[in-house]
DNA sequence: TGGACTGACCGTAACGGTTCAGAACCGCCG
DNA sequence: CGGCGGTTCTGAACCGTTACGGTCAGTCCA
């Protein structure tokens, strides 16, 4: 029978024809494809474990990307995507038991995140993207402090002191707030950690004392939350020249609040995001772009590759800074050059 | 075993402790979904098959609306959403089969599809959306024809006569041109069938002959894709009015071309869409807004649903006629009014 | 004291495939 | 005619779980 329909070599055309023939009269519809995967051992697709409501995933352009790249990449293998439904409020971890999958890929989660560590309980193989590095998994992402530094930096050299900082949530629980240093020290998201002590990294040596810059957290990912995280730090010290925001959804906000405010960007106020998602892009964002689709390819292909035998292996991929029309030397200097 | 997991009333809590615990020194990795899946009948997923890549749902925002309706859904019914890899190339469907699901929902494609016939073949419930209705599976969308001949409409008040239509892949085999009356007709792709049909309903009243309306079908749905095709109509009578496309996508091309060629929307050309995707929303696309994520949400809910004994069922969600700035009085009867 | 009842626990039979060992068969040669 | 190599076919074991019925001990009431 299951030689009929898989191993058409293993008995004659006759009988297969009539094995065939009867099975239709029976009504058979072919070879259950769970019983299958238990016998074989295959489930023939990988799960995505994502921290927000999978429907979220379909609005920011960063996951939409690393999506993109990982569907290719199990496209290729011929493998399907089994997206875990998660419902962040309640702790249900039973989505991730249940999924039959053969690997898990978990894209940014925080990391005392229970999906997580359900994940990490079953006995499959497990890439984990833009997460800090898990006893023996193996891991994608890119050098988030590095890049930022970099963009920080940048900004010092036009000539930036007094910045605010813009972040996402920094772990579980809700804080629509300033995050002071303890609070960012203890995130459990593992990339705005980086990237705020990425920030740190440059202005520390250019003499600006990190505990003084204002961070501002925002639990919901938006371009509203941007703009209220803004209008939060221009309130406390109108005197800021820059306001760097941890990715280029948050920036985007932030350059509306300042338009409405009638600040004139860069000339008034310098925004900077991250990512480099289109949006920012047709709008000459300054920002650093980091290579999402490359990234869900390579969390897909270490996933759906030879298990090497030099376990847990490593991707780090390549950023680049870009520089765009949302950031110019401070109008404090601005003015001392022009008059005010 | 089972019970101690699943069943925590069903034995002693010093049982269970204990059960566990032995569990955990023998390194039991808890209970195996697959062999779970077989013996329950159940496999807490649907799955979702689309006709193109997987990843060109990512990138088309009406997939996208509706890939976040049927997550949403999903989400909601504690369910996972399998995406089923298919190679549009290879005819391959054995992916179809190895799905471990507990049903499908097949959005928009062609109706000769293998694929499509390899997932009405499962005995699984199946709802299709953008589709022509197969015997008896539950069904979703919009009504196509009339919504687009409302629009056609809209363009004949405004006093368009000579118009040209650019519509999407109407078969699985590519041709990048012309489409005549009777390829046409035969179009495998129901949506574009109906579309187009709908603005034949329209032009015949008004005493415009339908087959001397140009169409131009592309394969690919790109803008680069609607720019050419706009083109191509251009170049071959370059008296047309306007330019009625069969997507927003294909539309937003058709004025980019328009604008290379020095042709002011909408004053020296109409052009109008259909979807009602953000983009077009933000340059004022004259357009058929159509509820993409409700009807991703409604695919879901019908699958998961309890099936009514009413079998097939049918949802046809509403549309609306968005009225943007891409469509005025043409050019020739402007200047009848004003002069030249 | 005995019978009916309750609750905790345990053993076993599917679920539906794949795989593999061995049976049956066939023709051929010594 | 027996043995042998080869192919085709059949049967049974196994994958890991859940559902179900049965055993057993304990409790309550007549």
């Amino acid at each position: 029978m299951s030689n009929a329909y898989n191993r058409p070599d293993q008995l004659s055309p006759e009988l297969r024809r009539r094995v065939l023939d009867t099975a239709r009269r029976l009504g058979y519809p072919g070879p259950d494809p769970v019983a299958r995967s238990l016998r074989t051992r295959k489930a023939g697709a990988v799960g995505l474990l994502l921290t927000e409501n999978l429907s979220y995933a379909f609005r920011d352009p960063a996951a939409l990307g690393f999506l993109e790249g990982l569907a290719l990449a199990c496209e290729g293998a011929g493998q399907g995507l089994h997206l875990v439904p998660v419902n962040p409020e309640r702790e249900d971890v039973a989505a991730v038991h249940r999924a039959g999958v053969d690997g898990f890929v978990v894209y940014s989660v925080p990391d005392d995140d229970p999906h997580l560590a359900a994940v990490l309980s079953r006995p499959v193989p497990t890439v984990v993207a833009d997460q800090p590095i898990v006893d023996g998994v193996d891991r994608v992402g890119i050098d988030d402090r590095a890049a930022i530094t970099r963009l920080a930096q940048h900004l010092i050299t036009l000539g930036h002191r007094r910045v605010g900082v813009v972040c996402m949530r920094l772990a579980r629980d809700r804080n629509d707030g300033f995050a002071a240093v303890d609070r960012q020290e203890a995130a459990h998201f593992h990339v705005q950690r980086a990237r705020l002590a990425g920030i740190a990294d440059a202005f520390g040596p250019a003499g600006v004392e990190w505990a003084r810059i204002p961070v501002v957290e925002r639990f919901d990912h938006t371009t509203a939350s941007g703009a209220s995280a803004a209008g939060q730090l221009l309130d406390s010290d109108p005197g800021l020249t820059a306001i760097i925001a941890t990715s280029d959804i948050l920036a985007l906000g932030a350059i509306t609040e300042a338009r409405r405010r009638g600040l004139r960007v860069p000339q008034d106020l310098t925004v900077t995001g991250f990512d480099g998602i289109p949006e920012g892009e047709r709008i000459g964002l300054t920002t650093v772009r980091q290579p999402v689709l490359e990234k869900g390819r390579a969390a897909g292909r270490l996933l759906l590759g030879t298990p090497d035998p030099t376990r847990p292996r490593e991707v780090t991929l390549d950023t680049e800074l870009v520089q765009g029309t949302t950031a110019s030397t401070p109008r404090t200097t601005e003015e001392r050059w022009f008059g005010p």
